[in-house]
Order: structure tokens, then C-alpha cells, then sequence
DNA sequence: AAATAGCACTCGTCACAGTTGAGTGCTAAC
DNA sequence: GTTAGCACTCAACTGTGACGAGTGCTATTT
């Protein structure tokens, strides 16, 4: 069916999308002539406009408007009609220094790749911590905070933390607190986090527990220190939205924000696009949130040196400048997991 | 100046603001005078109403329109005439279930805590933790992670906590490390932060670590561990603006969202709240955020155990609820205290 | 003297009508 | 197949008049 188009079809098309995205105007016949710098008739083009509609690609607000390309026409050309824009020099530069520049652990990267991204694109920047549990088990300490309150410090292979604050029922000396460290550092090498749990929870249902009552309450804590939280997500630039003509009245935006105020939303959207590699393009409805608001989401992957992955991407209004966020979002997710698999 | 106002004046000055605030438009004479039940005219509050404009206290959009409150109004309104509302027994309920559920830590903590003050005001909640620096050292944690890669833990009394990684130099082994975790750990008990960093700095320029290599790198690496990084700061229902009848066009809002990007202009507001104690109250223009932007911003300190001081409070128009959101941030900074004081 | 009623006046809002102009669809000519 | 021409549509803008909420002033009542 898509296939059908001509070549001329397709420039047009092309031309209407591209200048649909410039302005946030529906576009008229005469304008797209303009553009082709004469070589076209707007009555042409108009015949060619017909024709799109019929296929769904177009719509007019009103009979006497513009045409404004539908979602259909917006994976059509990000399909095959967009030439991407190389990320420019400076981009680039800006992409590594801001990666670099926060050394602060895997947290801070993140948050400042978030950044970047809104910041190069105009819109929206996400990023998704890779899920601390398919990481690799490295290290656990405990430390005595007080009578009955231990502290548990869980260090995956990629240097991820997580901190976590355990009221216990007896109290434990600081020496016991090192033994359970110890403990569980020497066996559980080698192991994901996941793997980790899953095995104290199998030490504790062994018979072995169930007769050694010190070992049994050891378990207990350790179980606890390597339940892990939900996944870290960085949003930043949620402010830019409102730079975007077709979201600068209020109702709207206040469902967009609402809908990502409760960010379970967006990690569900997101681990979706984990599972395929290179740059996802979800549009309109395709991204399955708020279905009316007209958003469109570009993603990529990231993965790191102990192969967990995380996703990175732009969140934006359908009508968003895929040329050149497409590039920016591939080059940062390369970028990224070239910083993380350094170390 | 302020004292010369009659009591009838008063009243009407309450009534006018209160009207504002529910309706958010002009209030005229009449609907003041029906407010009254009828013992007043609508031409004797026009009257009064006339003083009141040129005392500055309320101003007029145009002839013909009510008015409104002028910040001086507000100003007046919190000191001397608003009749607080007491906090609803299911608000309580509330506000001490929220701190209590979330008990992952300190983060975890404040961050429900700035969710809850804005679900319960309507407007935005805000929380700043106590500074690091201010709070007593617990202990420090060196681990080798990698080489020339190490992670520090440093733990505040409180329970707060911070991970630093540091490339080094040379290598270090994870006895060195540990040695040197205890040198601090014995060393700098009772002092706080601010104070550890200061010794550490001191003794790098002793005569001592001049001549003794191994203490001097041991040191450095220290030093970096405690440095300590901005305040963190949680800021929840941001789109909660979006509710306000003025804030309604974008061009404000945008504004808005753009100064608090950067929470650096926050922190700085905010950390002059930190001086004084009980419930301060910031109206307009006190606020020295973005001036035209018409906020207010309610606020009080908490204390934790170790008497480290932080803030949490509300930001809303300033045609805000004054009457049932100073008890909750009073309120809720109590409660607050009293949890943090309990560990 | 304070409170009130009455009245003229102001000015924003709303609804309605007329105008404009961008854009379309169709048809006839090239 | 392409183009020029023309009638038609419809949102956006403009101007106008009615409306009404609200004011300020003045004369009157208490």
C-alpha cells in the first residue's frame, strides 16, 4: 500500500511534513509549489494533496486550511522519507563534556545525560537507570547506625548503590554485622542481584536455617538489604514543553504533566523499547499514553560493561524535529554506553 | 500606620481578601455587603473601599471592575486578620502516614513528604534536607572497587549518606583502604562534617604527612570523600499550578517552570528561611523570585536529632489558601521533627 | 456626622454581522 | 498530465451596540 506513492507523491508529502514541523501550521497547496521553487503548479499540488487525504496521510482541520499530516504520514516519513542531519561537531562536543564532566557515580551521568538531551533537542530528555537487578552482585557492607538500625550498602559490579536503612528486632554488634558481610561477599561473587535474593531465599528454607538460629536471623536482614526499589528515571526539561504552540493551552499540559507525575506510566512505555536494539520511534498513539496528547517518543538503548540495559530518549510533540533528534538520541545512546563500558 | 485601620475596615479587608482567594476575580462592593448580611450598604463598603485604594492596600484592574488585594493586603491579612484553620483530623492522618510508610531512609522520607504538602495544600510542595555539612560524622567507608577506583560511603549521625567514587593515582588495597576508613572512623568522631573536612585539611599541611608519603595520599583521598555536594532538594505537583485560574496562559507559566529548573534559586531562597523558627511567610515580590510571577511561599524549619536544620514548606499563587496552609506546614514540620528526632 | 439611596458614568464582555483572505475543488483549456 | 480560472467555504478579524457589574459623587435620611 505505502509503496504505491510516486515520487512526486512522496516529495510532497515530504515537503508538507518537513514544513508542518517548521511552523505548526497546517500547510497550503501554494506553499508546497513555493518550496518545490516552481517547478510545480499549487492546482498540482492540490491534485496530489486529494489524493493523500484519500489514503489517510492528510487532514484538514477545515475545509478552507491547510492539510496537516497524520500519524500515519509522520511513520511514513520517519520510515523513509527522513534524511537524518549528522549531530554536528559542537553537539558532539557538548554530548561528551556534559557526560564526562559529571563524575559522580552512575546516578549523576545519568541525570546529566537527561539534561543533555532535553537541552540539545528542545524537548523533553528521559533516561532509564539500567535495572539495578540484572546487575552483578559486588559488594555488601552493613553498619551498625544504632540499637536495632543497620545500615546495608549494596554495590553492584557496575557501581551502582543502594542504600537502605533496616530496623531489626534484636541487636547486633558490629562484629556479627562484618561476619554477615563477609559472609555473603565470599559466596555470592559471580551472581546478579537477582540471583543474589534468590539464593538467600533458598538458604532460608534450607534445613540448615531452620536448626542454626543465628544464620536464620542473618538471612533475614540480608534479604532485605538486596530487595531493591523501582527503577531509577531521570526527566528533565519538562519546561520545554510549553515552548510547543499546540500544548500552550492549559488543559492540555496539565494532562501531560500529570500523566508523567506518576512515573510508573513512563517505566512501563519504556520497558518496552528495551527489548529491541537501536533507535525506537513511537508516535501518537503508538506511544500508548494519554492518547489524545499528541506525543511522540524516540529511544534508544544504552547498555553497560556488565551488559544491563537501560534506555535513553526524547519526548516530544508528534510534530517534532525527527531529523535531527533521531541522530542526537542514536549518538548520545553510543556515547553513553561507551562511557559506562570504560569502566 | 498599619494600627489606624478601624475594626469595620478590617473586617472588610478580611472579607475582600478571603472572597479573592476562593474566587480568584474582583470583588465588588455588593457582594462584601451581602457577605455581611445586610447590616452594611453596598455604598458604605464602596466607601471604605476607597480608603482602603489609598491606603495601597487594594487596587482596582480598571474603574470598573472590584478589587483586589495588593500585596500589602496579604501582608496584613496573614499578620493580623486570617483566622487559621485547624488541622482536619484525616489532614493528620495523613501527613503522619505518608512519613511513616515511605521508611526508606532519609530521601525517601522527605520526598513523601513534599508529595503530601502538595496534595494536601493543592499547591507545590517543596522540602529541603538538612545540610550535610552541618550533620555529625558516623562513619566512612572506603572500598575498593576497581583499579584506582575507589567508592567512598560517608555517614552522617542522621543516617544520611553519601557515595563518592575516586580515581586515584596509584592503587590501593583493600587493607590500606580499610586501615584508613578506621584512622577516620576513630579519629573524627563528634565533629561534624564541615569540621572532619577541616581536620583533614589541617593535617595534610601538618609537618607529620609532609614526611610521611602513605598518610599523605591517604588523606587526599579522604579530603575528596567529604567533600560534599549540593543540597538536595524534592519538589513534588509542580502541575498543580496548572490549577490556578492565573496561571492559566502559558507565557507565565513558562516562567515559572524555568526558575524552578534551576533548583540553585530555590536553595538560595530557601536557605534564608533556615534562620528563623515557626512558620515564615514570603508574599509576592518577599519572595524575590521572578517578580511579576505573583508567588508566595509558606515555609518552616524541622530539626533532626542531631539538631541539623532543614525546610519544607508550600509555593502557591499568592491568592493562596493562607488559612488552611500554614497550620499544615506547621503541622507537618512537627511532625517531621518529631520522626527524625525518634531515630 | 455617619449611613444610605440614587444616579450618572466607565469600561470590560458578549453577541452579532460584515469583511477579508487563505485555501479548496472543480472544470475547462493547454 | 498539467495548469489557469473561478466559485465556494470557513476561520479569523473588526466594528458595533447592548448589557451589566461596579464605581464615585451627591443629596437625603437617621
Amino acid at each position: 500500500m505505502d509503496i504505491e506513492l510516486s515520487a512526486r507523491s512522496r516529495q510532497i508529502l515530504e515537503a508538507i511534513v518537513e514544513d508542518y514541523i517548521a511552523t505548526a501550521e497546517p500547510v497550503g497547496s501554494s506553499a508546497v509549489a513555493r518550496r518545490h521553487a516552481m517547478t510545480l503548479s499549487s492546482a498540482t499540488v492540490r491534485n496530489v494533496m486529494a489524493n493523500l487525504e484519500d489514503m489517510g496521510l492528510l487532514t484538514s482541520p477545515h475545509t478552507s486550511a491547510g492539510r496537516i499530516p497524520t500519524e500515519k504520514a509522520y511513520r511514513m516519513y520517519v520510515d523513509s522519507l527522513v534524511a537524518l542531519r549528522q549531530v554536528s561537531r559542537d553537539e558532539k562536543r557538548q554530548i561528551i563534556s556534559h557526560c564526562r564532566q559529571a563524575g559522580i557515580g552512575l546516578s549523576g551521568i545519568l541525570k546529566e545525560t537527561s539534561r543533555t538531551l532535553s537541552q540539545l533537542s528542545n524537548y523533553m530528555g528521559i533516561v532509564v537507570a539500567p535495572s539495578f537487578t540484572a546487575d552483578m552482585f559486588r559488594h555488601i557492607e552493613f553498619i551498625r547506625l544504632g540499637q536495632r538500625k543497620i545500615l546495608a550498602i549494596l554495590v553492584s559490579s557496575k557501581g551502582a548503590l543502594q542504600n537502605r536503612l533496616i530496623d531489626t528486632d534484636d541487636d547486633y554488634a558490629s562484629e556479627e554485622l562484618v561476619r554477615m558481610g563477609n559472609y555473603l561477599n565470599d559466596r555470592m561473587q559471580g551472581l546478579t542481584i537477582t540471583q543474589v535474593r534468590e539464593q538467600i531465599l533458598h538458604e532460608m528454607a534450607s534445613e540448615k536455617a531452620q536448626y542454626d538460629h543465628l544464620l536464620s536471623r542473618a538471612l533475614k536482614i540480608s534479604e532485605q538489604a538486596v530487595r531493591v526499589e523501582g527503577d531509577e528515571i531521570f526527566v528533565e526539561g519538562q519546561a520545554r514543553i510549553l515552548d510547543q504552540p499546540e500544548f500552550s493551552d492549559a488543559g492540555r499540559m496539565k494532562e501531560i504533566y500529570e500523566a508523567f507525575e506518576q512515573k510508573g506510566l513512563l517505566v512501563q512505555l519504556l520497558s518496552r523499547c528495551m527489548k529491541a536494539d537501536g533507535v525506537q520511534i513511537y508516535i501518537g498513539s503508538e506511544t500508548s499514553l494519554s492518547q489524545s496528547a499528541g506525543i511522540s517518543l524516540i529511544t534508544s538503548r544504552f547498555v553497560t560493561s556488565s551488559n544491563t540495559v537501560g534506555m535513553l530518549g526524547v519526548i516530544g510533540p508528534t510534530r517534532m524535529g525527527y531529523s535531527s533528534v533521531i541522530p542526537i538520541v542514536d549518538y548520545t545512546a553510543r556515547m553513553v554506553s561507551k562511557l559506562l563500558s570504560e569502566s
